[in-house]
DNA sequence: CCGTGCCGTTCCGTAAACGGAACGGTCGGA
DNA sequence: TCCGACCGTTCCGTTTACGGAACGGCACGG
C-alpha cells in the first residue's frame, strides 16, 4: 500500500511478463493483439508492465486470442504446493462437482520418514487414494492401511487419520477428498 | 453494455459458484471469508453470485485465504478435452514420471449410451480408474469390470477395451495411465 | 415476546481499470 | 531529407469493482 505507482501482488508482474512472451512469440505488436482481443492499448500496456491489476474479465480477452488457456498465464498449476507438513505435499489439480457432493482431486507425495497425522474432517468426507509408486501406509489412525504401486485406499476422514511412506520410496499418489452435498440442495 | 447487473463471461458465473463451495466445504461463512481475505463482504457475494468481475488481486486474496491456487477456481485446468469420441471425453489434467515409468492423469466422463472400444496399447501399459459419480463398466473387452461411486479398477491396456455407464447416469471418473520405462535409461 | 447476534444482500461514495486520443521514437520509401 | 506508417507509452474522461455501512431475515436466549 502507500507507496504510489507499482501498487502489485508478487503475481501481477509475472502475468504480465508471460503475456508479453506469448504475444511476442507469435509476433505480435502490442497495438495488434489489442486490436484483436478489443481492449485498448492502454490496458495492454499496463498490464504487461505490471502496473495494473487486470478484471477477469481482461484476461479472458486476451488469453483467448493468444490461444491459451486463462491458467497458462497464471503461476503455474503444478507451482503451489497446498503444503500439508514435512512429509506429506499436495498439489490442488481440480475441484467439480455435481448433484451429491463436492470433489478436490490433489496429486500427492509422501517422503520417507516418519508418519503424519492429519485432523478429522467433517462428517461424511471420504478420501480415496491411488498409489502410482512406492507403498503407502495412510488410513484411520488406529487402522491404516496399506497399498503398493497401482494400489488403491480408502476410508471415511472423519477421524484423525495418517500418511506415511513404507521402505526408502518416496510415494506419489492421487488424492481425491469427496465432500458430500455442500449445499442444501438449491434450485 | 445495456442492461446493468449480469455483465459476465461465462466464466465468471463458475468462478463465483466455485468459490462459494470451497467456502462452504470449510464451513466458513460469507461474512468470514471476506474478512479473513481482507475483502470487503460487498465484493465477496457480488463474486459469489456472478454479478461482478472481479479483479485479479481480489482472485488471489480469495483463493490464497482458501488455501487453493488460483488456477482451482478458473475453468478447467486442462481445458483441451482430448476427447477421445462420440461417449467418452477426458481432460489431461498432469504429465510426470519417476524411474520406472511415465504417468498421465486423466479427468473424465462417459456419458449413457453403447460402449465405446478403445485400441490396446504397446505392451505393460496400466489403466487405472477411480469412479466419482455413476457406474462405469470397463476394462478388457472380453472381460469388463464393474465399478460404482468411490470403486476403483486397474487392468493392463495391451487388449482392446471398453468404457460404458452402466445406467442413465453420466459417470465421472479419475483415469491414470501408466506407461512403464519408455526407454532403457538412454540420455 | 422481544432483544441480540450473525447471516447474506443492497446501497453508496471512492479508487482504479478501462478505451480513445495524443505523444515521442524508429523504420522505410519517395 | 522529408514524410507517412507503425510502434509502445502516457494522458484523460468514463465505467465499474472496491470497502464500509445499512438493511431484512433467521436462530437463539432471556
Amino acid at each position: 500500500m502507500t507507496a504510489a505507482a507499482p501498487a502489485d501482488d508478487r503475481g501481477a508482474r509475472e502475468v504480465g511478463r508471460r503475456i508479453r512472451s506469448l504475444r511476442t512469440e507469435r509476433g505480435l505488436s502490442l497495438s495488434e493483439l489489442a486490436r484483436l482481443a478489443g481492449v485498448g492499448k492502454a490496458t495492454l500496456s499496463g498490464l504487461e508492465n505490471g502496473v495494473r491489476n487486470p478484471r477477469l474479465e481482461t484476461l479472458y480477452a486476451i488469453t483467448a486470442q493468444l490461444g491459451v488457456p486463462l491458467t497458462a498465464v497464471l503461476s503455474a498449476p503444478g507451482e503451489a504446493p497446498t503444503v500439508r507438513g514435512a512429509a506429506v505435499g499436495a498439489t490442488l489439480l481440480e475441484v467439480f462437482g455435481d448433484r451429491e457432493a463436492t470433489y478436490e482431486l490433489y496429486r500427492m507425495w509422501v517422503s520417507p520418514g516418519p508418519a503424519q497425522l492429519s485432523p478429522a474432517h467433517s462428517g461424511g468426507v471420504t478420501e480415496h487414494v491411488t498409489v502410482f509408486s512406492g507403498v503407502l501406509r495412510a488410513g484411520p489412525a488406529d487402522a491404516p492401511l496399506t497399498a503398493g504401486p497401482g494400489g488403491y485406499l480408502r476410508w471415511t476422514s472423519d477421524v484423525p487419520h495418517t500418511y506415511a511412506a513404507v521402505g526408502e520410496e518416496e510415494v506419489h499418489a492421487s488424492l481425491l477428498l469427496r465432500y458430500p452435498r455442500p449445499s442444501t440442495l438449491d434450485s
